[in-house]
DNA sequence: CTGAAAGCGCTTACAG
DNA sequence: CTGAAAGCGCTTACAG
């Protein structure tokens, strides 16, 4: 429809693409014509033709929990140095679980989904979509890329901090311990104590109460996990804090996510229990909350901006081919069950980000 | 392409949409055929037919933030309900500034756009869009929906307790001054005083420190301003609090956001100094942040939910014509210039939402 | 180097 | 009630 400058709409494309060869005299000429008419070319339309929407999605549970704000915010930053827009899945805001999403995904209007968010999917489920999709902190499938933080070690830090500075009774407060089995091959033996085993087949997370509790437990260590609920009952966290200094009189550490941990302090304030004196305090994650908590909170700290990086990595080659910003467009060569690549670098198909932990107030 | 069970495309169309007089054998075998091949409509196709995405971005600084990870949150919760998605659009964490997500509304690769975050674009910008545009806290020019908190009423409540409990030098902390009369018809006088004039040409926040600031100085109390900084960065709050105790020693109310004051009882708690005995502290937003933030802070809350509805109503609106979800298509009946609907109800283009005070732990 | 043609996958009038 | 046709606005081979 921009036929104005007496030019085709052939011609108009090319100038539009920068692609093909076009007069000096014609690309003025129909420069001259966007201008007046201020013409905008009609996304969709390209959309249809190219099969790309440049729209990736993130599913996370809520998107007001501090941890997956973050995570957001970062993913989002680094998709956008791609040319790939965010589009905001939360299955907690919007009283639709993940297939809403992935038959968003099916029907093409997202190149690919960022999957940050618990599932009660089996792997099939996840590997027959044969669309891009990029697992954060947990396993979808054979074959789909995954990217997460080692847990392991921050498992490893934060018990090797608590054993030498003499913590007695360690208490951490997560969530559902029985989400941990969805996706785990986790072999969970009587005593409520659970080993790990294929090393490619766990939900990752789990890893960290696991690491921490072993460590933990060999070097003679009290150690109990108080459930709170759901990731996004926020409000869940402050009650499950509340009942811990009821049942554990004695508890001297307390370990939980950036927020539980806001909780425990604050709760420790109030029953007038010094930290970290007679109280430690450990926070995962370290996000913004960690340094606005009542005290500077130690943490073990997610590098989000290398996991950012990884995810965007990991996302642009499942979605492939076709560079979305920069002018050189490769034809329609994608492919979508590249998004499996085998093996094509030292770690295979997942991503293990190193964490470390930085002292603040509430520690020894 | 759906020309397998020996029906015509146009069939399948009508099955999947559900209009048009189908015959209950056509519709089962083409059901049928649907779930054998299992087949996908593609969105791209009818998104380029319909001229709509159903996905509406949301500019805002930055989602770290406590107050705009909730404010996206429960807008994406309400459009969802009317069937539209949520793209992330934020100004601090992706290196674009507003100007290239209104450019992909333009390329309507969004149906409208909630605009929630600073910018420096004047009015006339603003207006010569032509596509939906809801502003949120602030002015963006004549015939653009506006929704907000009522802020003047915000500012009475905070002045009105602080008078009452007898405070007597009260600091406020919040974003650079400056931006205050970006968009205003507001005339600053000699003292560093100012005035609200016009009722509608005001950004809208002002309204909150102008109000407080005249009803404390109407009653003999003495106020300060600090600025903490752009709002994206959460850390300028930290510094810019321990400013204040070193410059007013005698300070003995302080006012900010939830992130601001939570770094206020943070900072008071090293300090030594007993809140709310001889500090008081009020938090203005009211987010998840208020309940951890090592104090149960008062807080002048917004009703998020009420916000999130009349922004979605608004968004709807200007969106116009067509249904996405539900099956009454109405046909192509959507006008972009019904985005400025003159005038079309009681309070015209701005929702006003009221906000109250929650007494938590900081104040006497 | 430029223009007319076919096609991206759907939808909706419009004839049979 | 069903099928062949035109069109949404662009892009890319393919002839001139």
């Amino acid at each position: 429809m921009a036929k104005r400058a007496g030019v085709s709409l052939s011609t108009v494309s090319l100038v539009v693409n920068g692609a093909g060869y076009v007069s000096d005299q014609m690309h003025d000429r129909v420069e001259e014509a966007m201008r007046d008419l201020d013409y905008i070319p009609n996304e969709l339309a390209r959309n249809l033709y190219r099969d790309r929407t440049n729209i990736v999605g993130i599913i996370v549970p809520t998107i007001r929990h501090p941890f997956f704000s973050t995570l957001t915010a970062v993913v989002q930053h680094e998709l956008a140095r791609h040319g790939l827009r965010t589009l905001l899945c939360s299955t907690a805001d919007a009283d639709a679980g993940e297939a809403q999403y992935v038959d968003m995904l099916r029907r093409h209007m997202m190149d690919g989904i960022v999957m940050a968010a618990h599932t009660s999917h089996a792997p099939d489920y996840w590997t027959s979509i044969g669309r891009p999709i990029v697992a954060f902190d947990r396993y979808l499938g054979a074959g789909i890329p995954s990217v997460g933080s080692d847990h392991e070690e921050g498992g490893r830090l934060v018990a090797h901090h608590l054993i030498r500075s003499g913590a007695r009774h360690v208490v951490a407060i997560g969530g559902p311990r029985n989400q941990f089995h969805d996706l785990a091959a986790v072999t969970p033996t009587t005593a409520g104590d659970a080993v790990v085993s294929d090393d490619n087949t766990t939900f990752p997370t789990v890893r960290y109460h696991m690491t921490l509790e072993h460590e933990l437990h060999r070097n003679g260590v009290r150690f109990d996990y108080v459930e709170a609920g759901e990731v996004y009952d926020l409000a869940g966290y402050a009650h499950a804090v509340e009942g811990v200094f009821g049942r554990f009189p004695d508890v001297d550490a307390m370990v939980s996510s950036d927020l539980g941990a806001a909780y425990c302090v604050q709760e420790a304030l109030r029953r007038r229990i010094a930290i970290p004196r007679r109280l430690q305090v450990i926070a995962y994650d370290g996000t913004f909350l960690a340094d606005a908590a009542g005290m500077k909170l130690t943490v073990v700290q997610q590098d989000f901006a290398t996991l950012a990086s990884h995810v965007a990595r990991r996302m642009i080659r499942a979605i492939g081919g076709n560079a979305p910003c920069s002018g050189t467009s490769g034809g329609p060569e994608s492919d979508p069950s590249s998004a499996d690549v085998p093996g094509d670098e030292p770690q295979g198909l997942t991503d293990l980000v190193p964490m470390r932990m930085v002292r603040g107030e509430t520690t020894r």
